[in-house]
DNA sequence: ACCACTACTTGATTTCCGTCAACCATGAAC
DNA sequence: GTTCATGGTTGACGGAAATCAAGTAGTGGT
């Protein structure tokens, strides 16, 4: 049983919320703690699922490393989120590996004790498909973003997208921009002249890992979302 | 109540398999059948949705229309599938159109049904689960195909994969080559040459709207699977 | 038969962006 | 301080693929 620091960060996750006490302390029996740096590996793609991984703070990027190119990052989570769901109830080797982008404290379910426990409790199951639904949209998001939008435009989307549910105009930028750049699906380089060419027509103004937009406007439309 | 041709086609979903007779009865109940032809929308990007759609035979394209650039087709879904769950169950607009493809008989469940029973029966719930688990990995590997393979290796990948759960080396293109195009990220021009590529080094035969595979560990080659 | 229409192919050109390389800044170790 | 490492920026270049533009099949209509 996980230490009272530990049960405190289960607790403000979403799951936690939906699926009750009861269920999660069947999910908290038999599962195990870790606290992870930067570039630990959580799984590896290929490999067969052996836990659900919950993460309780920090972030965790799923990466998939292709033959030739360099490693692509899918995507980036943070607390709360539920990962590897699908490999772990369809008991498939993983499709991308885990790593630890900032130091992160994770609670791992094991795989059979997960399935089980989503068979038995209608709860988990109910919780279960609606994160999964919010993980298929932005995965959504992002193919319509590869297939249809050039990199500033994906840029300036992103940048858009990570000021929803924010207060002022200010993006903080956790990750090395090299990992940012890899997750919006192009090379540091671009990323790099991308937001110099915002910064240059006044839209962003970049101070080290932070950007303030200064004119949304002019990035909805960098987005390539109005006509004009 | 639908008609006996149409049931016996919801009895052979995964859906129907799933959650057994009495909630598919519920689900069927107040639902409504349409038979629709290609190029019909069954629902709009941006639309508030109303229901989930079945696919009882034919197939539907999820597409999305950019700014400036094409359109793009996310993915093609076939008899069996359940669509645009998600943004049903978080009542979010659709993030991309629903295009029949080949003419399709298709089971609209309305959204708040829907939802019901998605609350009160456990066995939808589960079901849910599991067929949203196998489409975040079609994802998943769409991403991984955008980010990190170029035009040619994408098509070999697709090739196949078209090949898997299929008996001889004959893949059937069910669609206009320019959808295939669109739904692997590239021009239909790309695609047209990609195909030629792999012809000219005796990779595969094409006749009209079938391929049949040579070699196919030259395919593999050309997917970027083995390193060599 | 002819025409019109669409799907596809092939070729020429341009654009984007990834790679290579050099350079700059920051910070840690000593 | 000097050195080294890491991350980021900037510039030059090349290659992949989109676009533009003709041209070729098929297909259906009349």
């Amino acid at each position: 049983m996980p230490q009272s620091s530990t049960l405190a960060l289960v607790r403000e996750t979403e799951l936690a919320h939906r699926v009750g006490e009861p269920v999660m302390m069947r999910l908290l029996n038999g599962s195990l703690v870790q606290i992870l740096p930067p570039r630990a590996v959580l799984f590896e793609e290929g490999a067969e699922p052996e836990f659900v991984h919950l993460v309780l703070s920090g972030r965790v990027g799923l990466v998939a490393s292709g033959g030739t190119t360099q490693e692509a990052v899918i995507e980036i989570f943070g607390a709360g989120s539920l990962l590897v769901v699908p490999a772990v109830i369809l008991s498939l080797p993983y499709l991308v590996s885990g790593v630890v982008l900032a130091e992160s404290r994770l609670l791992l379910i094991r795989a059979d004790l997960f399935r089980q426990i989503l068979n038995d409790e209608p709860t988990l199951a109910r919780a279960v498909v609606d994160m999964q639904a919010q993980h298929w949209r932005l995965l959504i998001e992002q193919i319509k973003d590869l297939k249809l939008r050039d990199a500033p435009q994906r840029l300036a989307q992103w940048l858009l997208r990570e000021l929803e549910g924010q207060v002022g105009d200010l993006i903080q930028i956790n990750e090395p921009k090299r990992v940012v750049a890899r997750r919006l699906g192009m090379s540091p380089e671009s990323f790099s002249r991308a937001i110099a060419a915002l910064e240059e027509g006044g839209v962003i103004r970049v101070d080290r890992r932070s950007i303030t937009v200064m004119r949304r406007s002019a990035l909805e439309r960098a987005a390539g979302l109005l006509s004009a």
